[in-house]
RNA sequence: GGCGGCGUAGCCAAGUGGUAAGGCAGAGGUCUGCAAAACCUUUAUUCGUCGGUUCGAUUCCGACCGCCGCCUCCA
């Protein structure tokens, strides 16, 4: 039974989706306006392996990732540089799906931009105008806050007792809104301030919070089942969407909202300023793997910080290829029939716990101590040489099935080696028959000092690249 | 100031009112011509500090210390 802490009631609860089988989902993709970070990433990720899992449980998924590619910085950057909209946020698009990709998460089936949804932002915004939860004031349209009751009930901030209104950092008279609470659903853009739009409600630009409410509505319907993103859309951005879509249909917007925490680098938040802000790009460029840096950011349940640290990343490289290495083995395993009844007890034992634990509201952790604990005991059974054919046809299905959701094994290579190192290997047998064991260690370290790192076994030798 | 999260071995980290998963690193061992890989054993009498509740707390409550986030624009 899958269950979820739904962030609008704090409560575990079982999910029960709207359509019996489906579950769509809807999650806070990036601005496209620079390389995204790994917190970022972090939270994609839970996105994925949220997706992914729900299809393991037999759901058909249906999952909608925003880009916003509209907002005051992207506009300031391309009038800046004098180029269009699309001209200056393409490269990031690009650089964005580079990054999804790489990093081993599924596309969504639905990403649809900002700028392509105008008119359905308008019509939205047309019709909370209607209901008088918005209103218009010097050509922009805002959220009536005032109209809406239930503001505030998913992230729960009290607005009477905090900083509004006891700081210099709200400055109301800089907006003709009525409440100082109250949010931009459009703004009016004068001739010659950047990219702006004609729709019925006027020319203008859509605020931040609208695109989430249209293009989610649209693409999954009034009501969905699961709303995702980092913690910090908590408020205002999700606490908006509520209020716009909900204001706008009188229906529930979302069933779960779930929230993922973001990273700590060294036990700090990370920044530019203290010079631990990284890319993907930053760390696949000092030689660290998509495969390790994607277990290292989903190794911690989604709902709790992670310290991400260099040193701790160089160890889950070893985590990675030793789960790599140990599918290669299954793989590659000589085994006579038959079935071997402890193993079948592991694997039944592995699965179990593998579910109990992403079951757990996605506990991640747990789920990966269930492949460990598995790969330990078929390892020893393949040391033991008491792993049948049965078994080993079973557990490499297991095996696919456990990285449907996790996708950190990797595909078994079957990349062929040239020639020349072809020889040497053989030489080196060679020589070992003869016991020249120091002609063979000769080639041993030639081929090591050319990436080619060697394994004798008991089914002969074995080769694989060495990371970098 | 308001709200929320976290603090578990050298490092990352799960977890629970009944005596601490998993990974990395370390130590010893098996295997190997030697390695590598793999496996075995071992590594927290203890879960930030101090109190309280309890037969019993790391787990509940309170205080304190430390760290992270949101409460403002922009997304």
């Amino acid at each position: 039974m899958l269950r979820f802490q739904n962030t609008l009631s704090g409560q575990l609860e079982e999910f029960r989706p709207l359509r019996a089988g489906e579950a769509r989902m809807y999650l806070c993709g990036p601005t496209v306006w620079n390389f995204v970070h790994i917190g970022n990433l972090r939270s994609f990720l839970f996105g994925d392996i949220l997706r992914r899992y729900l299809k393991f449980k037999g759901f058909k998924v249906t999952h909608v990732m925003n880009l916003t590619d509209v907002d005051d910085r992207i506009i300031a950057e391309a009038e800046q540089q004098g180029v269009a909209l699309d001209e200056y946020t393409a490269p990031y698009i690009e650089a964005f799906w580079h990054d999804f990709d790489q990093i081993g998460c599924e596309r969504p089936e639905i990403a649809p931009r900002a700028t392509h949804h105008i008119n359905e932002m308008a019509a939205l915004i047309a019709q909370l105008e209607a209901n008088g939860h918005a209103y218009e004031s010097d050509g922009s349209i805002y959220y009536r806050i005032k109209s809406f009751p239930d503001y505030g009930k998913l992230s729960k901030i009290n607005f009477a007792g905090n900083i509004v209104g006891g700081s210099e950092r709200v400055d109301t008279d800089k907006y003709d809104k009525e409440d100082a609470r109250d949010f931009a659903l459009w703004k009016a853009v004068a001739e010659g301030h950047g990219a702006s739009w004609q729709t019925e409600i006027g020319r203008g630009r859509p605020g931040w919070h609208i695109e989430c409410s249209a293009m989610s509505m649209k693409y999954l319907g009034e009501t969905f089942d699961i709303h995702c993103g980092g913690v910090d859309l908590i408020f205002p951005h999700h606490e908006n969407e509520i209020a716009q879509s909900e204001g706008a249909t009188a229906k529930p917007f979302v069933n779960y909202w779930l929230h993922g925490e973001h990273l700590k680098i060294n036990g700090e938040s990370m920044s530019k300023s203290k010079g631990n802000y990284y890319t993907l790009r930053d760390l696949t460029a000092q030689g660290f793997t998509p495969a390790a840096i994607r277990y290292a950011l989903v190794s911690a349940p989604y709902r709790k910080q992670y310290n991400f640290t260099l040193e701790g990343l160089r160890g889950i490289e070893k985590t990675v290829a030793g789960l790599q290495d140990f599918r290669r083995r299954l793989t590659e395993a000589r085994v006579e029939p038959g079935s071997n009844p402890q193993l079948r007890a592991a694997a039944a034992r592995a699965l179990e716990q593998f579910e109990a634990g992403l079951d757990d509201d996605l506990n991640t952790s747990v789920a990966l101590a269930a492949i460990h604990d598995l790969t330990r005991e078929v390892n020893t059974a393949l040391a033991d040489c008491v792993l049948r054919a049965d078994d080993q046809r079973d557990l490499l299905a297991l095996v696919a099935r456990f990285d449907s959701v996790f996708n950190i094994f990797g595909q078994p290579q079957a990349e062929l080696l040239d020639a020349e190192i072809q020889t040497l290997i053989d030489e080196r047998q060679e020589a070992r028959r003869r016991r020249d064991f120091a002609r063979a260690d000769e080639i041993r370290d030639e081929l090591l000092a050319r990436g080619i790192l060697l394994e004798d076994t008991r089914d002969g030798v074995r080769w694989k690249r060495r990371g970098a």
